[in-house]
DNA sequence: AAGAGGCCCTGATAGC
DNA sequence: TGCTATCAGGGCCTCT
């Protein structure tokens, strides 16, 4: 499910909810996430209040008033909802409460506060939950990670010495977290469409125009997607179990055999298996 | 040592 | 209807 414009939504609207509350009790009802919790998981959140949450690239990072850190990340089918814990089943948002995906099975987590309750659900269990000790832990967590596209970083003489001694296609890097951090599938399709560049072509035999074309797509479709609430293509759900808006907007990504979108173009988008994935693109207008 | 491929897991959908 | 196969937004591990 989630790139970095849907755990960004996540962080907001989690923010909004949860700051400044405490702890009150920890639910466990399955500890084999892909990182399986250890037995003093509950002990180390219960009673700690929630300061701050932040994100990088698609993590979700809980701040503690103790220092240390509680990484989320949702995989590729976890979502996070709150709702109200004194009533079962009750939830705060009535949309939701009506919604027939209410969530059943696989609410693996539960944290509870004195109003509400965090509740973590994820199918195929792709996703974490990962206590960090303190600020210099959590920095290594990270430090095999590429820039986000947003920070300054990401710049035209980083792209050049990044690519330009590597033999892969481009749709790779960036998927490739140690290049660029939280761009996933979607967003790579639809980056790569702004751009007008072909999936397959060499990353290091793009031009600098290409290089700062990608720079700068990047950026605009990963900000798109976050003021339109994300993606939803068949998971994402925020954390009151509403839809994001991103998947009308898509150029590419599931539109196989469809005509592309560009007014000034006839072409049609393919769909063809890189690296494992589904790459879509423009046989006409990607070159 | 970069790069390709397999694998973790469940559920939805398509095809027979 | 019920089976089997395929595919899914991620990322880590292994092998070459």
């Amino acid at each position: 499910m989630p790139e970095l414009p849907e755990v960004e939504i996540v962080r907001q609207s989690l923010s909004k909810k949860i700051i400044g509350k405490k702890i009150n009790k920890v639910l466990v009802r399955n500890r084999n996430l892909r990182l399986k919790l250890k037995s003093s998981f509950e002990n180390k959140l219960k009673s700690r209040f929630i300061v701050k949450i932040g994100r990088f690239s698609k993590y979700l990072i809980l701040e503690l008033e103790n220092k240390s850190y509680c990484i989320v990340h949702l995989g590729m089918s976890g979502t996070i909802h709150i709702t109200n814990n004194r009533q079962k089943n009750s939830f705060t948002n009535t949309s939701f409460y009506h919604s027939p995906n209410l969530p059943k099975k696989h609410n693996h987590i539960e944290l509870f506060f004195n109003d509400m309750k965090l509740i973590y659900n994820d199918p195929r269990r792709f996703g974490f939950f990962q206590l960090i000790k303190n600020k210099i832990d959590l920095k290594k967590r990270f430090k095999n990670f590429g820039p986000e596209p947003f920070n300054n970083k990401f710049n035209l003489s980083y792209l050049t010495k990044y690519l330009k001694k590597k033999n892969k296609n481009i749709k790779s890097f960036l998927l490739d977290q140690k290049f660029v951090s939280g761009i996933g599938n979607i967003y790579a399709n639809e980056i790569l469409y702004l751009s007008k560049i072909h999936p397959l072509r060499s990353a290091k035999n793009l031009t600098k125009f290409e290089y700062e074309k990608i720079i700068r797509n990047s950026k605009k479709v990963l900000n798109n997607a976050i003021q339109k609430g994300g993606s939803s293509i068949r998971d994402f759900k925020n954390i009151l179990g509403g839809t994001g808006q991103f998947q009308k907007e898509f150029k590419v990504y599931g539109r196989d055999k469809k005509s592309c979108k560009r007014q000034s173009c006839s072409g049609i988008i393919y769909k063809i298996i890189q690296a494992n994935r589904s790459t879509f693109y423009c046989q006409t207008c990607q070159k």
